[in-house]
RNA sequence: GGGAGCUUAGCUCAGUUGGUUUAGAGCGUCUGCCUUACAAGCAGAGGGUCGGGGGUUCGACUCCCUCAGCUCCCACCA
């Protein structure tokens, strides 16, 4: 087949992508072999594919094709996440440009165009993967609110609660003001923020409730939240407060009467040394109201404004109410100054707007069994980290895990099965039948409408930590009495999850909870963590710096396999990558040579007569022993998950082992035909090259495997195995790595004595050297002979290993420079030697080192000492 | 404040119980080549006292101490 002159990939990629579908290549049941499993990390159901994916999905792809290679029954399972946060506020966003706001239409309305909207802009970004040539099966395809998923979330809610690991509870959460929900402390990010430090007078009463003419002074940041004091609060090791013991001090504007308390909380030596407590508002000050037995005063409502109860200002914003608020105790002379302050403020995650601590009733999942083995499956080496650093953080984390607020003011998510009844009992049942029925245990006279059920939804996590179980089965969880199906059975534990370190605690943490509660085993093996994509400055993919390159843009200008490899080039795992196009372009040219590699061998003549020459039986000899052992050492690699270090071994042995050398040296004359035991070899290399690069670039190896021999339909490189090892020829290898580096130096002289390529020449070389390797090296230096013995005449002479080479060259060589450098090198050697009999003689290294170290010391002693003969000789034969 | 990690060539990174690595790769740079697969290419070259200082050792990028800088996580003094 001809090839055209440049590879095109948009013409290649969707005619495979499409006869891979086709096919069903991608499809996975249960059978005999070894199963290879991966979940995808689901991304938002109506999120749009950006650099993070790319990174993730072709990580994962190249462990599965790779899988899928060795043998193994190999199962991606693709999905989306209903995103609770994310997708409701993107539908409030859709419905306000409607002029509809969410409470106005209620919440059945609102879901019907939630849903209406994950229809429409649902499970693009699952196209988009397709560009990229991920190997999903699709047909698995999972949404983590579709009805038999949302039945496993309810059942295990069911089944945490008989347990008695759900509770429900009146906690300071994180409120955000503008999403309506509480956000969990993970979800919250502080950031360093300019305010000031207000300082504030509270007049000491006179028991009356009337002020008398003395005062303390309060430092706060919110004085907005001064009407819903219980307290003011001191340490009761503060000598300069000693005489506001027992005291009663007015709240200022409202002149409520609050008394002074002591508490070890409060740090002497920070603002005033007087605290305001606060306990609505603030998680600290609650926990000292608790210790006090403190009143707890909520001023504020959900939207962040004030309330009736704050008495003052009421229904302005929490931020207006504070610049008002301001103006008035500086009128009443309350306000004794203003400070510059910077403090850290609770922003969250989703919608950017400042948290408010807030007491609400929130339902919790009980977290200290769960992370107890939770920790314990990562510590007792079932899953692996990799890096391995993140254990640390891990350890961390579930050694002082919080218990898991679960509950979430929204409507986009499963809804809590929890039933108030009429007499104020909770039922808790997986449907509004069963939640009847148990109701009607309490009190038979009940009917439907009777009971109310509990108007939030679901932590979204509290889905997706079912993930690598519900997506097989979503029958199983929550109902340990059900033998799990087929599917759950063989494919289940998954092996890899590739996944960022920002969701550790979110999501992995979490699988691997559900995966000991419901499994009893562990989710997956490893885990492969994945950097941040960056710009090349360093910074953050983000949407306001404009750094972030749409991926789709790249693909359809460098090709996917270029995008692929790029990603694939800086990434090693746990390390943040740098994003550079110019890694792109660097994939783009990968793809070029192998295309061109590919036209100059299909376009040779081959003649069935011809003889081989002695060179290319070598190059053949050396090309296959050095691919065997390439390909040990990517498995390796792989086995590592060294997914960087796999690719460019296999980079460097197509470009520089197969192209540069290899072709060279089997490349027949111009006009000539090549024999056919080479050509049939060389055909055969690139093929099992094609195979060793298919993981990570798919489209162009599969375009040119079809294209390299007449297929049959349903065949596919998808499936041909990944290439096996063999027995290696270490001597050859190395003597070719001699050969390679003395062309490599006659060439350097070449160009440096500006010498003619063209120009054959003579060399000499003195030392052992392997003469089935002449003809290359006569072949690859153009060389006109190759002769045992010394230079007449002036020459340059260079080491390698033990040979030394002569170039003759009347005229240019520096001896003076030439005995100094190779004096150098026999001083090193000596030094070197030294060292290494020193630790043979040490009788503790040879007692307790493992007799491999032993015997390589004892070779490098060895090696030493005849590299050491052929330097003195070589010196010797200079005087 | 607590913890973890990082600092090696212009850039991004390897460096595997301390020793043939008197430090490697890819990209970039420079020089010479439009040589009939490929200029998105070929052939060469240059470039690092391995963050600073100290120590252990025959020998340190590697181990220990210390200082400096960076990153992340956790916790948040109102």
């Amino acid at each position: 087949m001809e090839l055209s002159a440049k590879y095109n990939p948009s013409e290649v990629e969707d005619k495979w992508y499409a006869y891979w579908l086709e096919n069903k290549f991608f499809h996975s049941e249960p059978d005999e072999r070894e199963p290879y499993t991966i979940v995808i990390p689901p991304p938002n159901v109506t999120g749009i594919l950006h650099m993070g994916h790319v990174l993730n999905n072709t990580l994962n792809d190249v462990l599965i094709r790779k899988a899928r290679m060795d043998g193994k029954n190999a199962c991606w399972v693709p999905g989306t996440d209903h995103a609770s946060i994310a997708t409701e506020s993107k539908v409030v966003a859709k419905l306000k440009d409607m002029g509809l706001r969410k409470e106005e239409i209620g919440r059945e309305k609102f879901l019907e165009y939630a849903w209406e909207w994950k229809e429409e802009h649902g499970g693009i970004i699952l196209q988009q993967l397709r560009k990229l040539g991920a190997s999903c099966d699709w047909d698995r395809t999972r949404f983590t609110m579709e009805p038999a998923l949302t039945e496993a979330v309810l059942a295990t809610f069911c089944h945490f609660y008989r347990k008695g690991w759900i509770y429900r509870g009146v906690r300071m959460v994180n409120w955000d003001p503008e999403a309506l929900t509480a956000v969990s402390d993970d979800e919250v990010i502080h950031r360093d923020t300019k305010s000031h430090f207000y300082h504030l007078r509270y007049y000491i009463s006179d028991g009356n409730g009337n002020p008398t003419d003395k005062y303390l002074v309060i430092a706060t940041t919110r004085p907005e939240t001064i009407m819903a004091d219980a307290a003011i609060c001191v340490n009761p090791n503060d000598e300069r407060h000693r005489s506001l013991r027992g005291k009663k001090v007015l709240i200022p504007l409202i002149n409520r009467e609050i008394p002074v308390i002591e508490d070890d909380y409060v740090e002497m030596d920070f603002g005033t040394g007087c605290l305001k407590v606060t306990p609505a508002h603030d998680v600290h000050d609650y926990e000292i109201g608790l210790r006090h037995n403190l009143p707890v005063i909520d001023i504020i409502d959900d939207h962040g404004r004030l309330n009736e109860k704050a008495q003052i200002l009421v229904g302005q914003d929490r931020f207006e109410a504070r610049k008002n608020i301001v103006a008035l105790l500086q009128e009443s002379g309350n306000l004794e100054k203003v400070e510059e302050y910077t403090s850290p403020v609770g922003y969250s995650e989703r919608t950017n707007a400042v948290i408010e601590p807030k007491l609400s009733a929130q339902w919790f999942l009980k977290m200290s069994d769960l992370a107890a083995d939770a920790l314990d499956a990562v510590e007792s080496g079932r899953i692996k980290f990799i890096p391995d650093k993140y254990r640390n953080t891990y350890r961390h984390w579930m050694e002082n895990a919080h218990d898991w607020c679960i509950s979430r003011q929204l409507w986009w998510g499963q809804r809590i099965p929890a039933y108030y009844l009429p007499g104020g009992q909770i039922v808790v049942e997986e449907t509004p039948e069963k939640a009847l029925e148990a109701a009607r245990k309490i009190d038979s006279t009940l009917c439907a409408s009777d009971l109310k059920q509990d108007e939030d939804v679901l932590d979204t996590w509290f889905s997706s930590w079912l993930w690598p179980i519900s997506v097989f089965d979503p029958q199983f969880p929550g109902h340990p009495e059900r033998t799990p199906n087929p599917d759950l059975t063989y494919y289940y534990p998954t092996n890899d999850l590739v996944t960022g370190p920002d969701i550790i605690f979110f999501w992995v943490a979490r699988m691997i909870m559900a995966g000991g509660e419901f499994m009893a085993e562990v989710p997956f093996r490893n885990v492969y963590f994945t950097g941040i994509v960056r710009d090349k400055l360093g910074r953050k993919m983000s949407k306001t710096l404009g750094n972030s390159p749409n991926p789709l843009d790249l693909i359809e200008k460098y090709g996917a396999d270029a995008v692929r490899l790029g990603m694939l080039l800086c990434s090693s795992a746990g390390n943040d990558i740098l994003y550079d196009e110019s890694q792109i372009e660097q994939g783009r040219n990968f793809c070029g040579k192998i295309w061109n590699s590919w036209r100059l061998v299909s376009g040779w003549t081959v003649s069935p007569t011809a003889k081989q020459s002695d060179c290319s039986r070598i190059a053949v000899k050396w090309f296959d022993s050095l691919l065997l052992r390439t390909i040990a050492a990517v498995e390796d690699h792989y086995s590592k998950f060294r997914i960087s270090d796999a690719l460019m071994a296999v980079y460097k042995l197509f470009w520089d082992d197969y192209c540069s050398w290899y072709l060279e040296l089997v490349k027949p004359a111009f006009g000539e035909a090549v024999d056919s035991a080479t050509y049939k070899a060389t055909v055969d290399f690139f093929e099992k090259l094609l195979k060793l690069i298919h993981p990570i670039m798919p489209f162009i190896t599969e375009e040119l495997w079809q294209a390299m021999s007449e297929r049959k339909t349903g065949e596919t490189i998808m499936y041909q195995r990944t290439p096996e090892i063999g027995q290696v020829d270490g001597t050859l290898l190395d003597n070719f790595d001699l050969v390679r580096e003395a062309v490599n130096s006659i060439r350097g002289i070449r160009a440096q004595k500006q010498i003619s390529p063209k120009l054959s020449l003579d060399i000499f070389y003195e030392g052992k050297l392997a003469p089935e390797l002449f003809p290359v090296m006569e072949k690859a230096a153009n060389v006109g002979a190759f002769r045992e013995g010394n230079a007449e005449g002036a020459a340059v002479s260079f080491l390698v290993g033990t040979v030394k080479f002569s170039v003759p060259l009347a005229g240019f060589i520096n001896e003076d420079e030439e005995k100094l450098k190779l004096s150098e090198e026999l001083e090193h050697q000596m030094k070197f030697l030294a060292g290494v009999r020193a630790k043979l003689s040490n009788e503790k290294f040879v007692a307790h080192a493992p007799e491999a170290v032993v015997a390589l010391e004892k070779k490098k002693e060895s090696d030493a000492l005849a590299r050491i003969e052929s330097l003195r000789a070589a010196l010797s034969t200079m005087n």
